[in-house]
DNA sequence: GTCGTTCTTGAAAGCGCATTCAGAAACGAT
DNA sequence: ATCGTTTCTGAATGCGCTTTCAAGAACGAC
């Protein structure tokens, strides 16, 4: 190691005067214009004076000042994402779908998190637009209004994902959330369910996870199913806030057969406390998440959860920022509907005799139903 | 949002010239170059013109121009992290910790993705340098000599994580891979397992994942433990990954009582097929994990690991380069040693006296287990 | 061989900002 | 009131690159 220091640092020494176009120009006789066009327009230099410039560049080890450019050329080849986390599977997907996106086009991402804070979330995107981003992505609808002025007003494509909006005047790229959250309620009912509990995120500054309770509110409600405030709790995404959550609703007079869950890390929390509890799933107590992620299917009894194609997601985000870079201004906005799946897992089943006995089970099994893993 | 959105496009006509310090000088009177220095060296314009000046450039609603402050100032305020991926809770962590640390002193987080391949690593610092970073963190200690190489004529700052080298001519914020998973193999030992496997992570382009498997071995060897080439799988950090190859440990003709893994994915992936096997945990078999991510102490039973403070590894990292601004190149490197703890859960135990039968029970168990959790 | 075209190429003009430099203003001492 | 200092302020310069612009080279048609 120590020497592979020493190494590069006489290297250093060798070339510490190789930076610029300028210098490159002078030194080789040819002029940094010409040289820029072979970065950037190669076909417009005749082939025998770009082999040579190439060599020149690649002798030099040349590397772009990357502010240089920006400022001349008036793009920065850096797309901006703000999401609420990143130790969040689905964010993490996302993001990382996203950097696969832009990458092609060799672009970079600039990464700020907003703690699920919209003020923050403004800020960073602030921060993003000084640094010149080309595009940016943000997730959900609910955003300051400052924060959407600001990006409106400079003209930077931006889209927004999770949610779907074939209103909004920007791309979306997404699902409706509360019916998707519907469908999960309506398989419960399906199966028979009839007592549920709702472990739900916390609604403020986060669309999904209100849209997702209210999904789940309208589901029961249209059965005239009755859902008691006490059995509806907002908790913040973690594994430990959702077992307390758990625990919360078995303690409830009437116990539910069922809990439907704003995401997998609350259901996940959720299946955890019954277990630790001795309650035996499927067969006590229902559980069902929203997002797939990896920890559903493997955790045992699996999650029945809604598949949300993160990664996917993500690179769909980064080529429509792609896409906006060489599209006009004004040109309508390109809406990607994303289509979810629901996975019934082990997690889920109808509810035992006794709680099922007064009721009568109507319907039938939900037909989207895609993959039944034990 | 409709209304929204004609509402900004309005104010975008109204401000469209907002732009430069230039317009706002010639505008209010107030030289550009005064403008900048309230922006940058407030303390250097006087009181009433200074309030002035932040009066215009609140009210323009002025945002600067990162390329040319890049160009003119030498500095991007941003930083620069390349991670294997994003898609692991330990990474998540550890960039939104150093997202939070430069967040301070005003810098931005450029992200890439590694792919635990050193070319591309090589090819994502490189296209971060050209973005001008100020800064850089690395994880680990392998990396192409041309990476480094780059990095150190460049003088850039940056530091490597999640590993330590007191040698190292730039900071490292870490542990020692090999003597961490030393400890745990010694635990296992201790506590009277004398059949072992091994699935660890695939130690090509990972340090880590290579020491720590080192670890392992130095550890079995030391008791003079006998490790069976069979019993050692090299496998990516997939949950599926981790149950395969536990199913082929479980199918070894002499079946290990312990079996060490390269982190926690792996350990939840092996801990998930022996429980769909129907064996029990840890009565027939003990399995301990590396990293503590959250999981490895929701799960059942809970998984033995060592704990990494991975955000607050990012954070440091973070603050190692703020500092490094100032800092006059040519300074001693700092090196942060991080300690790390051996976290006992409910994954482990002494074998079944089948297994100890022949052996003695020497040694006490490990003296720096720090939490005892069912 | 000449003239009109089309390609190539280099010189030069910024991109928007930070900063140096020198002149102006303010201040203190006499 | 005057001069010497110190503090402010604005004009001008340049960061390194992309992109006109115009001159020069190459080429084809006559």
């Amino acid at each position: 190691m120590l020497h592979l220091v020493a190494k590069t640092e006489s290297a250093s020494i060798h070339s510490a005067k190789a930076g610029t176009l300028e210098t490159l120009a002078a030194r080789s006789g040819i002029s940094a214009a010409t040289l820029s066009r072979v970065i950037n327009h190669p076909q417009q230099v005749r082939a025998p004076l770009r082999a040579r410039a190439e060599r020149v560049l690649r002798d030099a080890g040349y590397v772009a000042h990357g502010a240089a450019r920006s400022l001349a050329s008036k793009r920065s080849r850096t797309m901006g994402a703000v999401v609420p986390t990143i130790d969040s599977a689905l964010f993490a997907k996302i993001v990382e779908g996203m950097q696969q996106g832009i990458h092609a086009g060799g672009y970079q991402l600039l990464l700020a998190i907003s703690s699920y804070d919209l003020e923050r979330e403004g800020a960073e995107v602030r921060a993003l637009l000084e640094r010149g981003i080309d595009g940016l992505m943000l997730i959900g609808s609910a955003h300051a209004p400052e924060t959407l002025s600001m990006l409106l007003r400079r003209g930077v494509p931006f889209v927004t994902t999770c949610h779907h909006d074939a209103t909004a005047a920007w791309p979306t790229i997404g699902w409706n959330n509360e019916r998707e959250s519907e469908r999960v309620a309506d398989y419960l009912l399906d199966i028979g369910h009839r007592h549920f509990g709702v472990i739900a995120g916390i609604g403020v500054g986060n669309d999904r996870a209100a849209d997702r309770l209210t999904g789940f509110r309208r589901a029961l409600a249209r059965r005239h199913v009755h859902l008691a405030d006490a059995a509806v709790l907002e908790r913040a995404y973690s594994v430990p806030a959702a077992r307390r959550a758990m625990a919360a609703l078995l303690r409830l007079p009437q116990r539910p057969s069922a809990v439907l869950c704003g995401n997998d890390i609350l259901a996940y929390g959720a299946l955890q406390e019954c277990l630790w509890q001795e309650l035996r799933v499927p067969q006590d107590i229902s559980i069902a998440g929203f997002d797939n992620i990896e920890m559903a299917a493997h955790c045992r009894p699996g999650i029945t959860t809604i598949d949300v194609p993160a990664a996917e997601i993500g690179a769909i985000a980064g080529r429509t920022l792609l896409q906006a870079q060489q599209a006009a201004i004004g040109d309508p906005p390109t809406h990607t509907f994303v289509e979810l799946e629901l996975i019934v897992r082990g997690s889920t089943a109808p509810p035992a005799a006794t709680h099922v006995a007064a009721k009568s089970r109507r319907g039938t099994p939900a037909a989207r139903v895609i993959a039944v893993a034990p």
